[in-house]
DNA sequence: CAAGAAATGATATATTATAACATATCACCC
DNA sequence: GGGTGATATGTTATAATATATCATTTCTTG
């Protein structure tokens, strides 16, 4: 068993410093701005492994004494998902800071309902299934979702 | 290759009236009120097979001259949702009615973005891949939202 | 029928997201 | 380096989705 969730303790700041010099490099190669605005949005996903909603994003903006609209934020965060930056979580109406936004998309999302904490990974024995049973059905998948609610390997131990 | 999705033509007042009978079911089991109001968003929402989201049921409902509010219509879904009569899609955040009730809520569901229609499945691959998944990372599964969108059989060869 | 529980009505408001147009900033060419 | 079109952000307003709260009605059960 390898726990996707970050440690207690962890050194976050290296989370958040990866996360930044990686979105560098994505924007870099797909020639697109890293503006003072997307790189301020994408720190503060990056401030926690939970999950963040745009208002909070914004009232986090505002509280920095910058002036900010929905517009402002909305238009960051469709920067970043486009890029895969950033992923939202259906379910939750919120937006997630990706680790690994070299892969293809088709990841599934754990969400702890305690602890609050989202973590992504790539199994793809969960992408085959899915692949398949849409094949079955004769459906031709063009985005999926699989959220997965419920109790981190900490929140079920603590 | 099995559609899931229902042939053109069909005999739709067929689907309806089935899920209403099982609807009546399972409140009975459930010693559940299946109230006016309910019973008229259920049959609502099985108009078609597409999600419908809540606003969409309540201008329904006021065009039939009812001065209905949207706490009223949230009520039916929560009470619908509950039972499992009616799943809601987190991605359109639109509600769905379920044809097979009695499953134990570890479905998936094929949107598709050209018709608009919505079918579930139950595939125990996926449900088998996802719950180990899950288990490989020491995760306790609450709850599962797997949307896959994409083109329906009809939709990929008309 | 009375009393309590369950459901619905009614009003207000919270939360999430986008449309539309104005302004500022950037990249590129001359 | 200044003009020019493209890109990004500012600004205002509003759309779309959802819930809190309290009043009233309807149902169930004794
Ligand atoms: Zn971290
Ligand atoms: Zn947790
Ligand atoms: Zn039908
Ligand atoms: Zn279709």
């Amino acid at each position: 068993m390898t726990d996707l969730f970050p440690k207690k303790g962890h050194d976050h700041d290296r989370c958040i410093d990866s996360a930044i010099a990686q979105a560098e490099k994505v924007c870099e190669a797909e020639n697109a701005r890293f503006t003072d605005m997307r790189r301020k949005v994408f720190s503060l996903i990056w401030q926690s492994h939970k999950a963040v909603t745009a208002y909070e994003l914004l009232d986090a903006l505002q509280a920095e004494g910058q002036r900010v609209q929905p517009p402002t934020v909305y238009r960051a965060l469709e920067f970043l998902t486009d890029l895969g930056l950033v992923h939202r979580i259906e379910s939750l109406n919120a937006y997630f800071g990706c680790d690994q936004p070299d892969c293809d998309h088709l990841g599934q999302y754990f969400i702890c309902t305690r602890c609050g904490r989202v973590a992504e990974t790539v199994d793809e024995d969960v992408s085959i299934a899915v692949r398949k049973a849409a094949k079955n059905v004769g459906f031709k998948i063009q985005a999926t979702t699989v959220e997965i609610k419920g109790l981190c390997h900490d929140c079920t131990t603590h």
